[in-house]
DNA sequence: TTGAAAGCGCTAACAG
DNA sequence: CTGTTAGCGCTTTCAA
């Protein structure tokens, strides 16, 4: 492995015309000829570790994840990544299986490989685990998520807005007994999502019964099946389900599966985020989409600015609005 | 940001002894005490990046993937994400879009990066894209792809078996016009798979028709969705149908849904991979399941070995075999 | 425009 | 067991 010393040395020249060179600062013609036939020669490339530990700087953003093997979160994954590459940042990966000493850990982990700032996308309803990264004054934006007071800034979508669509959708259709699959209420979306669907029924005159609403783990389908199971078994009113996120979609699904339930004919159906998967199901779904690449094009941006220009914005929040992609898994009463 | 020089000027003790304490070496029980007291005040945490360059090793391992907006392989960067994380290593992404310039571009970076390691799975023919990291030295593992010749290890699945089990399964319920979705023939996958069900047909008997099979770009739905179209449109004896891969599978059920064709009454379906959307599909699918984390495991295990005992291990290539799951997609005829 | 020299934060001899 | 020192490969003053 060469280094700049060897191109140095080969071509005559001092380390600092070379470094100079590589980082496009002026340097005579003749010897940037010189310079490129010597880096061609000794096969050359930078060690960007030692230009990090001197710049102080990786350029490389830390993103923690509860799972990227879910289609949600590998699509904001894959938005992050590619919208990192086009500011030719790259991207450390951490997931963290929803369990939050692991959270705490990726934080104190990517700090140790000093990032540059942090895309989080929290499961618990503390900051605390950003502490070590908020003291090192590492930039970070929140993904889906508010933490009110913390002055952080966040991105997400409108969580009421996506359920209001999707109860408006039911009602409109003549249902009154909608089902709601909800999740794990130290997550925000989740409990956003179920507060949505009761303000959203109150909205309509329509009462709420709790046992329309079941939690799942809001991570594993199977939770999420037992959930429409439970639902559907208690309630055999009800003439239509909601699913709150992707996975509880796949669970309900696998649920009606099971009990062999047919949609729209005995059961009406509003799924979640994933339009090429309801594309694909027959019949195909009724779902609230979110602008997933917008809002994870807009957590680098935001990110980005603060890193670049250190201009830290305060009680940035930007919400984005969802919206309802009709198919045919809804049936007009 | 305090560093071990603070916390030798704090404690009175120098530089190896804080070192050495942190490393895990002996050190005087009281003045451990001393030290971890003044970690603690300081708020001292390990900077990773002077640690690297000075021992030269970064414990990160560079992705190199296709796209992570994938089932297939989202699953497969987040089974390999959770083992580097057991071995306390940590992992960067870089997804390339199936781009050649981008994935040879991608192997530069992490090279820059001084990657430990370098797991790929390549979306083209050569390895010249490696080169860099070939001449550096730095340990790679293929990814569902072999490269004759280059003495590079190796983990896949049996494309041929995977291939063969379809054909059999539907064979044995009485179908013998069998259309199949393949792919890119750059993508060994797609090759291999594509070559074995022509082998596969022939062992039975059963005449190959060109016309069965069209290969879409393996990537995106919609144009599986167009080569299934193609290929029943113009074949309406077929009675059953094979995807080749997770997007392909997609892409066949959505040209299903447009052409208002019902499975299995009217087509029978083999499709691949993903078990948890297979069960939430109504019918419940009948796919090809590939052993995708013992195959990621797999891939981190000898990357790691050979990084950290340094035996290279010629000519390594596993396979592993996948197995059919049977759903309720194939009709008997 | 170029060269010499200092130093980023850490580890690893080596000497004590 | 602990302190001193050199140096990883790079960038960045500062002079020339």
């Amino acid at each position: 492995m060469s280094t700049i010393k060897d191109i140095a040395r080969e071509t005559g020249l001092g380390l600092a015309t070379i470094s100079s060179y590589l980082n496009g600062g002026n340097v005579r013609p003749q010897n940037k000829i010189l310079i490129q036939e010597a880096i061609e020669k000794l096969d050359y490339q930078r060690n960007d570790i030692a230009r990090s530990l001197k710049t102080a700087k990786t350029n490389t953003i830390g993103v923690i994840i509860p799972q990227i093997d879910d289609a949600y979160f590998s699509k904001v994954v894959a938005t992050i990544s590619s919208s990192l590459y086009e500011h030719a940042y790259s991207m450390l990966v951490v997931d963290f299986g929803l369990d939050i000493k692991r959270e705490k850990q990726a934080v104190e982990f990517l700090c140790s490989k000093q990032v540059s700032g942090i895309i989080d996308m929290p499961s618990n309803l503390t900051t605390r685990h950003l502490d070590r990264a908020m003291n090192q004054k590492v930039p970070i934006v929140l993904f889906d998520r508010a933490m009110p007071g913390k002055d952080l800034p966040v991105v997400k979508s409108d969580n009421f807005l996506a359920i209001d669509l999707a109860v408006d959708h039911l009602v409109r259709n003549g249902h009154r007994h909608i089902g709601f699959i909800s999740g794990n209420q130290k997550i925000e979306t989740a409990r956003e999502r179920e507060a949505a669907y009761y303000k959203a029924l109150a909205k309509r005159g329509i009462k709420k019964k709790t046992s329309y609403v079941h939690r799942c783990d809001y991570v594993q389908q199977d939770s999420a099946a037992e959930s429409a199971h439970k639902i559907i078994e208690s309630n055999p009113e009800i003439t239509a389900l909601i699913a709150s996120n992707m996975i509880t979609m796949m669970g309900a699904l696998q649920a009606f599966n099971e009990m062999d339930l047919r949609i729209p004919g005995e059961m009406s159906f509003v799924g979640f985020d994933d339009v090429r998967f309801a594309k694909a199901y027959n019949p195909q779904l009724t779902i609230i989409e979110q602008p997933i690449e917008t809002i994870a094009r807009q957590s680098v941006e935001i990110l980005l600015r603060e890193i670049e220009h250190k201009e830290k914005q305060e009680d940035l929040i930007k919400i984005y609005e969802p919206r309802l992609v009709e198919g045919k898994s809804v049936r007009k009463l």
